[in-house]
DNA sequence: ATGATAAATGCAACTCACTTGCAACTTGGA
DNA sequence: TCCAAGTTGCAAGTGAGTTGCATTTATCAT
């Protein structure tokens, strides 16, 4: 069975500390990527503020441990969304609405290899988002 | 023949400043996506200093007359290339040196139609960037 | 050529995402 | 229970990018 994000905590030697475990509850139940301010937003509401900066350093040392990946959606701020214990897959977001929808699929794996032989890279990662205009916004 | 970018500028009712001239000549000559404070800093060796905020009002307008495209590596700040006249393609970024590869390839018309069914979007535009280490790197 | 007019420029001040320094406060283990 | 390491909050800092505004420049009609 698969090793929990606070097993991986724990192994990384990191502390479970009330404003830690609320972030990533945060996270966890978010299905799409989220913003440091939404996060702390949610938290304010439900009345477990935590300062922003100590959602930037938890998202900054979540990704260190590979549990969260960035989002860029070239809107001036990161996203963040779990994926450990998730699909590796893509998005794309509406430039009317900012809407964003998972797309749970990756046509890149024999592409990575053929980009891998023709440039000598070694490939540990890439970001594929697509953007247009949702029904509603058309 | 195809319409150069100083006619797209004529036909959008631009002028052509001095400033202006010497940012577009810098970008032509780039083959790799540039920052604006590298622009400037070009600029400047050039002996044609142009303050940084023109620069960045200059490239602003150019990608609304779709003659450059920003290129997000996750670096904090944007690159610039021109697209206008040129393949659309993507790139390889090194993590260890920040080398920038262009790839010359693009995999996405089938995808794209495929995510328009799925989604219902109307696709107007993707990222496609690959993240990886140079053999100088490795 | 000349002058009118609209656009573009440069400077300074500003915004916003994100980072850093540091003292005070948890956490988890001895 | 005590301690050291890790974490937090606050305040201040950084750096990319934006905005307001007075001055300058390009273009075009005369
Ligand atoms: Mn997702
Ligand atoms: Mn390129
Ligand atoms: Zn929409
Ligand atoms: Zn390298």
């Amino acid at each position: 069975m698969a090793e929990s994000i606070l097993d991986s905590l724990r192994a990384g030697g990191k502390k479970l500390t009330k404003p830690r475990k609320a972030i990533l509850a945060i996270l966890e139940q978010s299905s799409l990527p989220i913003t440091v301010a939404e996060i702390a937003d949610q938290l304010k509401k439900a009345r477990a503020a935590v300062d922003l900066v100590t959602v930037y350093r938890n998202v900054a040392m979540l990704q260190e441990l590979k549990l969260v990946n960035p989002v860029g959606l070239h809107e001036g701020q990161m996203r963040y969304e779990v994926c450990h214990g998730r699909e590796h897959h893509h998005h794309i977001q509406c430039r009317g609405c900012g809407q964003i929808v998972d797309l749970m699929l990756c046509p890149l794996k024999k592409l990575t290899e053929l980009v891998e032989r023709k440039t000598k890279f070694a490939i540990d990662g890439h970001v594929l988002e697509f953007f247009g205009w949702c029904p509603q916004c058309r």
